[in-house]
DNA sequence: AAGTTTATTTGTCTAGGACAAAATGTATTA
DNA sequence: TAATACATTTTGTCCTAGACAAATAAACTT
């Protein structure tokens, strides 16, 4: 049984949201304990993690916040069919497999062989995308442990970053700017852009997670740098994320161009002018700077 | 000009508790916007973000909460100088440096030579442990910008992972299982477990951050093991985690052992009779399983 | 089909009170 | 002196019910 605050930090749905939901949509309507605190249910948490990852893919509160948990499920499945329905990449349950029995060895040497196989720019768009995206979609089916999901996560963050730290660095070319925004602390888009973009021979500075937009524009100066690369996951809550980029947009000179990619700003309807949206990896591979 | 809930974001303290601070203390008082909202100051978040880290080492809201920033600037001195004061050790300031000019080659050659020189174990205690301090000492007081924490910290875990994984496994031995509780998601201190527990000789098992604890009771059954051991950062809220451990420890069978330790639970007076508080690094280092 | 206006949906914030868990202070016992 | 038990203060989290603007969808115009 769990207070308002620990739901909140397991879903990732705020305390007033949850409130709000319970009055406008009668869903979920927790048990009281004797300080008359609300207290949810594991299956109550169970569903709004599912919840949270429909709405996180598009999809609006006042058409499934209240739905059957069979139902959720149903729509989940159909969303899975669209987004890794046509990858029909056979390697990619091979890689998922390995995490159930803890195959470090195995998992390493079929990623290396993938990468070898495909070249860095398919290995990331083809197999560490959908894999990432994968991984998201089992856990919130409860198909993988949250540890699993962890040790799949870390494995992959690991390789990705002892690839690109053997690449050659191109000091001449332009440099790019990459970052996440405070409240995203997703580091493997990050890490999969650098692999994109360092393949192409550009110079890239990758800030890492969380950075504050003071740091943002203070580094831009510093770097000199002309591209900033700004990623956002699923789990981003774009709320008021309109005003910042623009806001951004405006402290910086007219001759830096602003990039914002990833599942968490797709389903954002207009973008500001300044900012340049690119909707896939693929898009941003092929990026002239 | 921050609205309340991205001072919550960026400094870790929740909105009831700005709220109820400001009428208790008179700080912070923040401005408000047409709405009638508050709107935090930069210089309000500097301050909060160092009244974090001093609660964070044990001190009281009532005591320094109002307090001017130059006297919690001084007392975040007299706290430093007690927690690395007598460790001299001069290599701590030529890895921290290190950041400042993105010498990634440098840094790796300097904890490679500290970790011959001394051994896995004092390198983990008398090196990583106070160098993680250093740069959230450093961060609070504004020295470090946050991507030069992060590249410094994202570091050491590569280094630690690569230096771990090439330790040889004892499959024979106890197991020993690493984890931090949901709202943990500080991996450094598990990691400095492993390198200390694996070098002893035992089987570990590092199921990583923000494990539920249900997962934990079943992991604790699949695999056997004996011994649990929860990491603590300073940043943890230990609110309501003395009930949470006695849950715990009623789940599992009297035959397993649960110990805890880190920053984080450094300032809780009382320990629940069936959980072992390791009060050091060195403590868990000596333990015996 | 693309842009503009109007209507609906949705998340975040407000106030001041309430209460129990944790921490501190004080008295009592070994 | 030190440990234990009890009383007091401190402190964070949760409560209600309403409000409002930003984001989105729907309707309308060009």
């Amino acid at each position: 049984m769990f207070p308002i605050g620990a739901v909140e930090r397991d879903t990732g749905i705020g305390r007033d949201t949850l409130r709000v939901w319970e009055r406008r949509y009668g869903f979920p309507v927790p048990e009281r304990n004797s300080k008359g605190e609300r207290v949810y249910s594991d299956g109550q948490v169970r569903i709004l993690q599912l919840l949270k990852r429909l709405l996180d893919q598009g999809m609006r509160p006042g058409k499934i916040v209240g739905l059957k948990e069979s139902e959720l499920n149903m729509l989940a499945q159909t969303l899975q069919a669209k987004q890794v329905g046509e990858n029909t990449n056979p390697r990619l349950d091979e890689l998922i497999e390995c995490v159930a029995y803890h195959k470090t060895h195995r998992l390493w040497a079929l990623l290396e062989q993938t990468l070898i196989q495909q070249g860095m720019k398919s290995f990331v768009v083809d197999t560490i995308a959908p894999l990432v995206y994968m991984i998201g979609d089992k856990w919130a089916k409860g198909e993988l442990k949250i540890f699993e999901e962890h040790f799949l996560t870390r494995q992959l963050t690991l390789f990705l970053d002892a690839v690109i730290s053997k690449m050659p660095v191109n000091i001449h070319s332009n440099s790019v700017l990459l970052a996440t925004l405070p409240g995203e602390h997703h580091s493997l888009g990050l890490l999969m852009l650098e692999g994109l973009l360092r393949e192409r021979g550009l110079s890239v500075i990758n800030l890492g997670t969380e950075v504050p937009m003071d740091q943002l524009t203070q580094a831009t100066e510093q770097y000199q740098v002309k591209s900033i690369l700004l990623s956002f996951s699923s789990a981003y809550n774009t709320n008021g994320l309109r005003t910042e980029l623009i806001e951004l947009a405006g402290r910086l000179p007219d001759s830096v161009s602003i990039y914002v990619g990833g599942e968490g700003v797709k389903r954002m309807r207009k973008m500001p002018a300044q900012i340049f949206f690119q909707k896939s990896l693929q898009e941003v591979a092929d990026l002239e700077f």
